[in-house]
DNA sequence: ATGGTAGGAAGCCTA
């Protein structure tokens, strides 16, 4: 069962994109970030046709989130709970084949340097250690996938020092993530492979001819899904295509 | 030290 995630930076704009890749990547399922529409204009027909189920949680122009899977997707949940409060469509998480699956656009952080932008990422990701406490409760498979607007470490960064002071490199931010994993998830790619590699490379700069990438989109695994952890990659081909979304899509293969 | 690119909205914000 190949589980990816990938942040689209508009799903209207990258949707020739995202058929190409379901047509070859064939994942079974597909979290999806920045949709940047509401659930009406989703292209529902398009993907269905590829054999998909589709489940969304958009909003106009910003954010929204879906999981598209070729098995019915059940128990759906829009919004991270404990969070009602918060209107950003950042969280939807359902079960597919038994296995509880969460895609995720954690907030970016920046500017730092007010209270509103750096203060809400940390608190929504107080609310998802909590939520994730919850899941592990369950001794479920559970895979939280997304884009978590974290670097975990300097080797998932081409130049660290470029990166210093930014919200997906603070402290804080990345002692959060760290505590997902001092629970008990595991990141996908990093417990499978030493290999350095990125997930995101900006428009500006010529970045991705550089290389000059960040790994930030990320799958936590629970213990009973790292249990059946059989490869783990990310694969590049989308970022070099035309009208590219600046992510690519990063995936685990579990053993079902 | 600055500005570079992309997307969506609407004449600026987010990334």
């Amino acid at each position: 069962m190949k589980i990816a995630s990938w942040n689209v930076n508009s799903v209207k704009a990258r949707l020739p994109r995202l058929e190409d890749y379901l047509k070859d990547a064939a994942p079974d399922v597909l979290c999806l970030q920045e949709l940047k529409l509401v659930d009406d204009a989703f292209p529902r027909k398009e993907v269905e046709a590829l054999g998909y189920h589709v489940e969304t949680h958009g909003q106009k122009t910003y954010n929204g989130v879906a999981i598209l899977a070729k098995e019915p997707i059940e128990d759906v949940i829009r919004g991270l709970p404990g969070n009602e409060t918060d209107d950003q469509a950042r969280y939807i998480e359902a079960t597919v084949k038994g296995m509880r699956i969460a895609s995720i656009y954690l907030p970016n952080g920046n500017p730092t340097d007010d209270d509103v932008k750096f203060p809400y990422k940390l608190n929504w990701m107080e609310h998802l250690i909590a939520r994730a406490g919850e899941l592990l409760k369950t001794e479920k498979p559970v895979v939280l996938a997304g884009d978590y607007n974290v670097i975990p470490q300097d080797e998932d960064c081409y130049d660290p020092k470029a990166w210093e002071g930014d919200a997906l490199t603070r402290p804080e931010s990345r002692n959060r993530f760290r505590c997902l994993l001092n629970m008990g998830y595991a990141d996908g790619y990093r417990t499978f492979t030493p290999d350095i590699n990125y997930t995101y490379w900006d428009y500006q700069r010529g970045a991705w001819q550089k290389d000059h990438g960040i790994r930030i989109d990320h799958l936590l695994l629970s213990p009973q899904a790292t249990d059946r952890l059989e490869r783990a990659g990310i694969d590049k081909g989308p970022r070099g295509q035309e009208r590219p979304s600046d992510h690519t899509p990063i995936w685990v293969e579990l053993d079902d």
